[in-house]
DNA sequence: CTCGATGCAAAGGTTTTGCACCAGG
DNA sequence: CCTGGTGCAAAACCTTTGCATCGAG
């Protein structure tokens, strides 16, 4: 649950991946965020402060990347708009977000294991809903 | 259930919408596909082959948008890549995609529906998932 | 005749890729 | 050293938009 920059840092490595001074960085905000949601973008801006230098976007995408495979976090699709990231951890959760406002809120696993259980028994599916989020429309945007 | 083109162009021109050579084909494309799922880039190839001619992508996306205004369709994100439409009917649904192959479920609203209510009990959202796919692994692709 | 629809081209936004150079282990 | 990571630029991908022209009603 707390992560440390050095934690991801030790992870990197044991992956067998180098640790540079932009994935250092990037490994940093990751950690500051806790398990808050950011774009590639806004990691991007964050961890060019914490560098005081440039990180190219792609540098961004492919450290998340290796992040991604080595089991370190989450990639979410929000529905419209860019994927977010997060840390990955025990309290995997679900997503829900607002289609007209884009508000999200962590849904914890037990709230929807009924839907798993049903859709996995039913059709066989393993629904993934940690890596893609349920849209609709936030208490504010109710109805059309 | 049984929608046939001329449905389909009566509905346009009651909407006030123009009857084009273009939009003429696209609607017979997606009556002759009853209910099954097509991309943008499918639409186009069938209905120039329909017309005899060529249309251009913006023009079935321009129609697409106009015959979803009307209700006619609905227009589905199946999580990566892009996304498909089907006419819309009695039997609206939800979608279940497996995120190895694409391969596509249709989930009647009642499995879902526990779920639906326990998230807007629970958070005040309305899911809209006839908008946005269930992403997960098919039977031939769980665990990875 | 008028306004909506079309085609073309270009841009939009996010993510990926090719390639030469640089640097971690 | 040697392999993997980086920046830069360009492309890929799906979708939207601006604009002049065309054609449905």
């Amino acid at each position: 649950m707390h992560v440390s920059t050095d934690d991801l840092v030790a992870a990197l490595r044991s992956s067998g991946l180098r640790v540079t001074r932009p994935r250092r960085a990037l490994c940093a905000v990751l950690a500051a965020a806790h398990s808050s949601h950011l774009t590639a973008a806004e990691l991007k801006t964050r961890a060019e402060r914490e560098l005081g230098g440039t990180i190219d976007l792609s540098t961004v995408y492919r450290t998340l990347d290796a992040l991604d495979r080595a089991g370190l976090l989450h990639h979410v699709h929000l529905g419209h708009g860019p994927s977010v990231v997060h840390l990955s951890g025990a309290d995997d959760h679900h997503h829900l977000v607002c289609e007209v406002c884009g508000a999200t809120v962590d849904v914890p696993r037990e709230e929807v294991g009924e839907l798993m259980a049903v859709l996995e028994r039913r059709y066989g599916y393993q629904v993934d809903s940690t890596h893609f989020a349920f849209v609709g429309r936030c208490p504010r945007h109710v109805s059309s």
